[in-house]
DNA sequence: CAGAATTTTGACCAGTTGGAAAAATGTTAG
DNA sequence: CTAACATTTTTCCAACTGGTCAAAATTCTG
């Protein structure tokens, strides 16, 4: 854990007068000072950045991404969307940290005293449903994921891998109770991530190889279904006389 | 998992003569036809760019990436980089075009004449052995989606659509002779870049989740004995002890 | 409404970026 | 050996980068 960066409102008895705002906008801890409530408009352009930043950062990674840009998008000058969050790491800080809550939201909803099929079908649709309806907050870990994760590896590490290992339990638990396929449950898991996210991250591609013709809304439809398929009986063809 | 060994320079080199030198060359009164071959060096370092430029591109995305880094990676001056690529575009697109190649070879292997089961699963593990031999390139095309892929929207259009028709043709005869679940071939292959690629891209991640203990060398091996399951069988129990 | 606080702007800065030019240094064929 | 070519280094540049600052404009609040 070496001494990074200063944190913002970290001290309270800050020796040079900061017109910034950052020592109201942050989340302190328990700042000695008054915290004095946001207004209206940091709250909104706040909001207002966050979106632009979550653009520009999910299409172009850290390094490639320009507060320039994000302030274009964002409808404001430079200097205006600096005096809201004075360094760029803090815009990205805040993005990933409020994304991985939503992230892990699905696998989370995994009960272990449901059963599996109804409970993976479940994770699946819910997974898939965050692919199409958040395709750049998918983008924006993809592109964190490829850097290393330099900026979330701590969370990767802890909160995730824990995770991981609780619901790898019910998994191993379900599967002793004969009522899943004796498997790995880590690869079990990782599978679902790649299959569906895969729908945002790589949209570029699954558009251009399905063509205008599928390659419209129902594709999202047709990878529900055939990832159940897939999940649940793998490609070993099944008499004849198919299930609806 | 057999090892397949090619020295990762070899993947990102192509023929090709364009630069500065061979320009002036051509730019000279007396040019007739004679692009004067490639020199020794010029083989070299165009090599030890190529493989500095695949280490940051991969990492950092187009716009991430700085040519003083990869002139740093590859030990030479920014000026004597663009001696050999007078553009960054011109390394980043020479990268892409070799990786294409590359990219598609396995698909391509896949053959209408055999089995699908051994078809299909061996697609898998050269996927997979991909994904572990030649993680930086498959960074590198991640990258390059998440972006829009606007470097190579084309190509995907065309040569990777036209292909992956082809192999849905393959399928779709496979399932029609029984021998295939019938189910969305365009899926299915999306379905096996995803799960396989996952392991190169998602490194990181999924060596936290697996811990130290079982995140080294073996995840691979793991891995494809977890994605021959679920592509044979999917998640239903079989065998013995079926009992709920 | 006045005064205080907040928000926005414009000018500015030092370091980095992709790249150009040319001089200086190798290398090699005749 | 030497001229012709290939390679490398040095110097330079304009545009862009993340970020600062004080002043101006605006929005609260009593």
């Amino acid at each position: 854990m070496p001494p990074i960066k200063v944190k913002s409102a970290e001290v309270a008895t800050s020796p040079k007068r900061q017109h910034k705002a950052d020592a109201r906008v942050a989340a302190a801890p328990h700042a000695a000072a008054k915290p004095r409530a946001q207004t209206r408009i940091q709250r909104e352009k706040q909001d207002v950045i966050l979106e632009a930043a979550l653009d520009v950062f999910s299409m172009h990674g850290f390094r490639g991404a320009t507060i320039d840009q994000i302030a274009e998008v964002a409808g404001m000058s430079k200097p205006n969307l600096l005096y809201y969050f004075p360094r760029k790491e803090e815009i990205h800080r805040r993005l990933m940290s409020a994304l991985l809550e939503t992230w892990l939201a699905p696998l989370r909803a995994m009960n272990a005293d449901g059963d599996p099929f109804p409970e993976i079908r479940s994770y699946i649709r819910r997974k898939l449903e965050m692919a199409r309806d958040y395709p750049r907050e998918s983008r924006l870990f993809a592109n964190e994921m490829l850097q290393g994760a330099p900026r979330i590896i701590e969370m990767i590490e802890v909160d995730l891998k824990n995770l991981v290992d609780e619901k790898a339990k019910v998994l191993l638990g379900w599967m002793d109770q004969g009522k899943l396929a004796r498997t790995d449950p880590y690869h079990l898991i990782f599978s679902i991530w790649a299959t569906t996210q895969h729908y945002a991250d790589f949209d570029v591609q699954v558009r251009a190889v399905l063509g205008p013709g599928r390659g419209g809304e129902g594709r999202f439809e047709d990878a529900a279904r055939y990832l159940e398929g897939l999940f649940l009986h793998g490609l070993t063809p099944r008499g004849i006389g198919k299930g609806a």
